[in-house]
DNA sequence: CGATAAGTGAAACGTGCGTTCCAGATGATT
DNA sequence: AATCATCTGGAACGCACGTTTCACTTATCG
């Protein structure tokens, strides 16, 4: 069904799914949206049935859309990981990442329960390259080493993630919590 | 029947719509707990129509149980602005709001599209508070001037709210917090 | 152009939940 | 104790969703 190893599959079926996902991620982004399967098949003009059946699930479906979205997100911190100082990785990624998630205007808040597995193997990616953002940049001086790099961590994941859901969306928000949380990250002993 | 003006109400009525109350306010701070009218009413061995009932509606029964649990919480503030200084209330205030909070595991998680009224309009008396203790803080020194308050507000509303629904609670990164938010709310020139 | 298997979607189904009904139980009043 | 309005809760209802069914359609291939 989904990937029937020695079957043919047809072209339009191919198609069908891959607009199914388009709409599911367009969704994601729409802060009132839905997010059921009769509007995603809606905004396509397909059957609900067809939409859940290219991907065996909601579930399945809504993981492939949110992977999606937060692949390149990933792969933007280890870029940005490699190329510079840690320092300032850090804080242009932040930067990126809040404004990413003030986009899509919090890609997690109507996915309470779901189980999406690459969703969440790609969030602890995420997390591992913000680790070593806060690591770096403590070696390089310019974040206080009195706590603790993976509690840190979690903070940033979960206040980031708040500003971001804020509603209606608010630049000037977002500004000032990058501002006290890098003020307030800096050593005691800060210029 | 929810409230008859001239009629009689019965002792036991009233007695299970208190404990109707009890019960959903205890499901408020369990963490995993279902919320439902069904789960609240076997909590205290009544029937689902009866809890309903003495609250006309679930989101009513869910108010109330809510508004409970704030009210306390917003005299707090206004005590903690009469007795001291902006800047010690700011501090205390938060402390005490993030312990609230995370002993309730955030009240807020799984009140999503339920309407609220007296919980909004707590909600709403306790950002004024808090608004004029990062007004006050201004004043008295302890808070930097190049933010708006509003905005500061709002930040520390949303940010506090995501620490405390850390799953599971975690002390460490409630005091992690608070160090980071209150040295990055200092002023520029702060010892 | 058949023939055949894959694909489609309206309708049916299952589940979970809040709400409402109503026949019986119970507290209140005389 | 008798009477009666109030209260109760199991059952039925309505609604929203995800999923499955199945008669029909359509792409694909010889």
């Amino acid at each position: 069904m989904s990937t029937p190893a020695g079957a043919r599959r047809r072209a339009d079926a191919v198609r069908n799914r891959q607009l199914a996902l388009e709409a599911a991620t367009a969704l994601l982004s729409e802060p009132g949206a839905a997010l059921t399967v009769e509007a995603i098949a809606k905004k396509v003009g397909l059957g609900a049935a067809t939409v859940v059946r290219a991907f065996g699930g909601k579930d399945a479906l809504l993981d492939a859309a949110v992977s999606g979205l937060l692949e390149p997100v990933v792969r933007r911190a280890r870029d940005l990981l490699a190329e510079t100082t840690a320092t300032r990785a850090l804080h242009v990624f932040l930067r990126e990442l809040l404004a990413f998630q003030t986009a899509h205007h919090g890609v997690n808040d109507r996915l309470g329960g779901l189980d999406l597995p690459a969703t969440t193997a790609l969030r602890a990616d995420l997390v591992r390259a913000v680790e070593e953002m806060i690591e770096g940049a403590r070696r390089e001086g310019t974040v206080r080493t009195d706590l603790d790099p993976r509690v840190t961590t979690t903070l940033i994941g979960r206040t980031a993630l708040a500003v971001a859901q804020a509603q209606p969306p608010s630049q000037e928000l977002a500004d000032a919590y990058l501002t006290v949380l890098l003020d307030g990250l800096r050593p005691l002993n800060a210029p």
